[in-house]
DNA sequence: CTTGTGCCTTGATATTTATCAAGAGGCTAG
DNA sequence: CTAGCCTCTTGATAAATATCAAGGCACAAG
């Protein structure tokens, strides 16, 4: 593991405040391995026997049922997966493969559930970053059930413009037909929800996005802190 | 509060492992409240004040947008909502209201949260219960975004015949708007559902339901742990 | 008993979304 | 440079789902 990554992982919420020696034995049975694009690292079913850390990369969080698939979430560094599954020694309920080539550093479930009976802090910072991953995917769900597809991706938009700073000009980063699973949608239904956006001021070519008017998207959209933002 | 009350709150394995101490002071600010059907408990957007413990009744979970409603959940006793606002110090992200006549013990947030600082049991609680939650509502998400609305109500069925023993009879216990609400479809799309599943073996009278084959409405419905499954 | 009231169902129709088929454009290996 | 591959788009059509309107049924209040 290099120095800087080392530092990266020390400074995530979730490890920030553990006891020294919980982090030292923590990293003593990880090890980090690089992988090329189009990888599956893990599949849903299969029991969790490590915490994934992405510290380059992008990986694709995705279910699958009755020869259909989903996107469920892009992880991009720094950032862990699948937390939860390897806290309940379940099987993973997702299952996940790189996008782009990715760096990754494996701890093993079995010392994350050690260090978690043994330290406290350690318990404590799981359960913030627990709640953090519950109310996401709520506000996952009602944006689901409560809204279309093309309210979907205006909302989705205004969230990435924000992300990007807020000018109305970023980049998409993701794949359409990966963003049109992941909102939901076919990627001919994305095409026409784009068209359709654009009588709302914006312009996707690419993937590159303008946003002429974030008021006038907005008008829309109807963004709510209680869907929409990530830190609610 | 009552007695009998008292020892089912206790014996939750989310409040079980407290040390004595813990729960004494947890129960010191609490009190319980009686409330008639249809009363909102709590609305999404506010200050979570108090972990909510339901011990007797229904109450509905749910959520809006733009004018737009959707049932998020159902919770009977003995159960708790929502902790996870209350441990993060968060808005509700989804409003609360009786069904039927309801006892709920609420349990100041700010005690909660002291006690989960100074109880490493609590924390490690916490974290079993949380990462339930996630995991439920990953499969939730799952069943809406891979599963077309008959599928859904043919998983449901069968999920609920489970509960109720596996013997193919069992009372629907939720009136069929809310379960339409719940199923992410309108009430008039899950009376068509409901017909639909009679090919399968499916009747539904009134609230009673027979399911004369539960393989035959397996063939259709194709349940999986990975979503199906409240344990895994 | 009867008269609401609320829930559920049904039919007709509209909207949304998916599917299928084909073609445009860009990227890459050879 | 070019052939092949992949993604994205577009059009036509089908399927799924929602909406609107009306009526039936059960239950509760008077």
């Amino acid at each position: 593991m290099r120095r800087n990554e080392l530092a990266e992982i020390q400074a995530l919420p979730l490890f920030s405040g553990l006891r020294d020696d919980s982090f030292e034995s923590l990293l003593r049975g990880a090890y980090v391995q690089n992988f090329p694009p189009q990888i599956e690292l893990i599949r849903e079913g299969d029991p969790a026997d490590f915490l994934h850390v992405v510290v380059e990369g992008t990986v694709e969080l995705f279910a699958s049922w009755n020869g259909r698939e989903t996107t469920m979430a892009t992880v991009r560094p720094i950032a862990t997966f699948i937390l939860a599954a390897t806290i309940k020694d379940g099987p993973y309920l997702m299952s996940a493969r790189t996008v782009e080539k990715a760096r990754i550093i494996l701890l093993p479930s079995i010392d994350v559930r050690n260090i978690f009976e043994a330290d406290a802090n350690f318990a404590k910072a799981i359960v913030l970053e627990l709640s953090q991953c519950y109310r996401s995917v709520i506000k996952a769900s009602k944006d689901m059930k409560l809204r279309n597809s093309v309210e979907r991706l205006a909302n989705y938009l205004l969230k990435k413009d924000i992300e990007n700073g807020g000018n109305g000009q970023f980049d998409l980063s993701i794949e359409k037909r990966r963003l049109a699973s992941y909102l939901g949608m076919t990627a001919e239904n994305l095409s026409r929800a784009i068209k359709s956006l654009k009588d709302y001021g914006v312009e996707i070519e690419g993937s590159k996005v303008t946003i002429k008017s974030a008021e006038t998207l907005g008008s829309l959209a109807k963004p709510t802190p209680l869907i929409d933002d990530p830190a609610y």
